[in-house]
DNA sequence: GCGACAG
DNA sequence: ATCTTGTCGC
């Protein structure tokens, strides 16, 4: 597994290699993130549940039915025409796809759930329920959760421009965390964000920062990179004004990105909160459908 | 050998 | 990640 890691490594493209630029992805304040799906139909799940075809599901047996086994929503495109008059919506249907992930675990089975945000707003969500076999290892959490993952993300209709993912990407004993190894699996650029920091050493403390401030993670010890090589950042994406701390976030490049321009992108995708909307919304639907799954049975 | 260690 | 009510503060 872990010379696998470092082949991902290798192919992995830790710059800028991407159509999304911060300013496109940002956050409109303006818009209720908190409330809904877009389209009139209220989001009563099915049931879901894909196989996976995962690394670690050697029996991968055919996924013959049902292709949509998870709901999702798209808007619809007018063919072959990028602007013309009536363009007086804020809609940029030219804007870049950003596609949060997160999961909610059952017994042995993992919710990935996946929400599509176009100028911040919701324009598809899916999921999938797939079965879970390796134990959690601080190192190799891609080998848990990728399968799973790339089970969710193979149910979305829409293409990502970019991927949000829960953990880290070049923050990583062999600078393949889940979004690297997830990324460069579908080449797809991807983010990874932390809550709690694997490895790399901050350049100054993180303690008590106010919203906005950041610090560059570098390798260290165990980390294979060269010692000082700027693997990801330390970002306070939130605080508060009085005396209660909200810890910072660990966001580094998992493909296709810089290290900078994780750190923008983060940044814009925050908004105010703590996590990137794209996160924030996903983490909501996990838990929903996982709930929704324990009511019935 | 001991400690650290994403979700 | 998950088990879980209230509680402090804007």
């Amino acid at each position: 597994m872990e010379a696998l890691q470092r082949d991902i490594a290798d192919v992995a493209v830790f710059e800028d290699a991407l159509e999304v630029a911060p300013a496109d992805v940002a956050i409109d304040d303006s818009f209720d993130l908190s409330s809904g799906v877009p389209g009139p139909s209220s989001d009563s799940d099915s049931d879901s549940g894909s196989d996976s075809h995962s690394d670690s599901d050697p029996h991968s047996d055919s996924d013959s039915h049902s292709d949509s086994d998870s709901h999702s929503d798209s808007d619809p495109v007018p063919p072959g025409r990028q602007s013309t008059l009536g363009e007086q919506s804020n809609v940029d249907r030219s804007a870049p796809i950003v596609v949060g992930v997160d999961q909610a675990f059952l017994e042995d089975a993992v919710v990935s759930a996946v929400v599509a945000l176009r100028n911040g707003r919701i324009v598809e969500r899916t999921h999938a329920v797939s079965p879970l076999s390796i134990p959690y290892i601080p190192g190799l959490l891609a080998f848990r959760e990728g399968g799973p993952i790339l089970d969710a993300l193979s149910t979305l209709s829409i293409d990502p421009d970019l991927l949000v993912l829960d953990g880290s990407g070049r923050i990583h004993f062999r600078q393949a965390g889940i979004a690297t190894h997830v990324g460069v699996l579908l080449d797809i650029p991807a983010v990874g964000v932390a809550k709690s920091l694997l490895c790399g050493v901050p350049d100054a403390s993180v303690d008590e920062r106010s919203a906005g401030w950041s610090t560059p993670i570098r390798a260290a010890d165990g980390v294979e990179a060269p010692a000082g090589t700027v693997i990801g950042h330390a970002y306070q994406s939130r605080q508060y004004p009085n005396e209660r701390r909200i810890n910072p976030l660990y966001v580094s490049p998992g493909h296709r990105i810089s290290a900078e321009t994780t750190l923008e992108i983060v940044e814009a995708l925050c908004a105010g909160y703590k996590l990137p909307a794209p996160t924030r919304l996903a983490d909501a639907y996990a838990d929903e459908v996982k709930r929704s799954i324990l009511a019935d049975d």
